[in-house]
RNA sequence: GGGUAGGUAGCUCAGUUGGUAGAGCAUGCGACUGAAAAUCGCAGUGUCGGUGGUUCGAUUCCGCCCCUGGGCA
């Protein structure tokens, strides 16, 4: 039986020091670090995606960070490609990759046989959200998806237009349902022999240092590289979907207070480290570390002794 | 000080022609297969400011008291 490359996952919540962990792995086990963020690949937004600096890498090396333009769209299925590559650029090197992040879906899209199928298309995208606009729309995009792939549409709430859409693009390109890919993509096995650590704190701490790392952002240049950024505004799609671009640029515009826009910023960035909880917790790889007043390399020292005594 | 608007969920507020109340947000939980920092679903909670009266029954009507806001002096 064929081996297959083992691969070693940091997850965790926003704020939850990730990256810090990481390198400090990196740094033991002679690794380099892939990033699994769906925002941190796009350029110029280093400060508002917390993407970590010159002297956080501690010299080892990193991938899929900045390699977007903001103007570009990014997706699953392209990060998947990219980050595979840099994978095998590690292994080559004879390095341990170490993939890190937060971005649930990335490390799914990597680490789970999913056939993404058929490109999108964006004709298909926009009719359908057309259909969605009308009065009872929801309604009747939900119905279509009935027609062609029922088990799909039991399972999504016709308010999640999003969903439902995309199962039936998928429908009309391939032919398939949504239901019967998940069906064949369960079936086949993962590229890789995974450990995967989430870093856990008490949720109370875990706010208060989301708070603390948004004022960190503002006084190390937030607003101005948000301002920065605003220029091509227009061309975005995927990256002005950044928790703190949103708020701070509705600021900038005058549509609010800064100081509203901060606390509208902290509040979006709490619920969204809940979000990222319950996608981790669902993952029955995932190996909870308890984070709360630990030091980076002594959360490191315990993941490096779990992948020890997985060895023996 | 006289007159006035108001005190209802953690917050902002709606409501009950008298039968003990509800939305948004927050919070908690969950979903997630090419937008995912996105998108979506489910679920709590209340001495309805205090006190006395009218009433079978008051958060609702009446009196008094306390508190808050703005306007007048």
């Amino acid at each position: 039986m064929a081996q297959k490359p083992g691969l070693l996952i940091v997850a965790g919540p926003t704020a939850s020091g990730k990256t810090a962990c990481a390198v400090e792995l990196a740094l033991r086990l002679g690794g380099e670090v892939v990033s699994a963020d769906s925002m941190q690949v796009y350029r110029g937004m280093d400060i508002l995606t917390a993407m970590p600096t010159r002297e956080e890498m501690r010299g080892v090396r990193h991938h899929m960070l900045a390699v977007a333009d903001p103007r570009e769209k990014f997706s699953a299925a392209a990060y998947r490609e990219a980050a595979m590559k840099c994978i095998e650029g590690i292994r080559a090197r004879g390095g341990t990759p170490i993939l890190c992040g937060g971005t649930g879906l990335y490390i799914d899209a990597l680490t789970r046989p999913m056939g993404f199928g058929e490109r999108g298309s964006d004709e298909i995208r926009a009719e359908l959200a057309e259909i969605a606009q009308r009065p009872g729309g929801r309604e009747a995009l939900h119905a279509m998806l009935r027609a062609v792939d029922p088990e799909s549409a039991a399972r999504l709430h016709p308010n999640d237009v999003r969903r439902v859409a995309r199962a039936i693009e998928i429908h009309r390109l391939t032919g398939r349902t949504q239901t019967e890919q998940a069906l064949h993509d369960a079936r086949q096995e993962g590229p890789f022999d995974e450990r995967m650590f989430a870093l856990d704190w008490p949720r109370d701490e875990l706010y208060r240092r989301i708070d603390l790392r948004v004022e960190k952002m503002l006084g190390t240049g937030l607003v101005g590289e948000v301002r920065r950024l605003m220029a091509d505004e227009g061309h975005y799609s995927t990256a002005r979907q950044a928790i703190g671009y949103k708020e701070i640029a509705a600021a900038l515009r005058g549509e609010c207070a800064m100081e509203a826009a901060i606390m509208t910023l902290k509040q979006a960035t709490r619920n969204y480290a809940k979000r990222q909880l319950t996608w981790f917790r669902r993952d029955a790889r995932a190996r909870w570390i308890s984070a709360s007043g630990r030091s980076p390399s002594d959360i490191a020292c315990e993941i490096a002794a779990k992948i020890e005594g997985d060895a023996r």
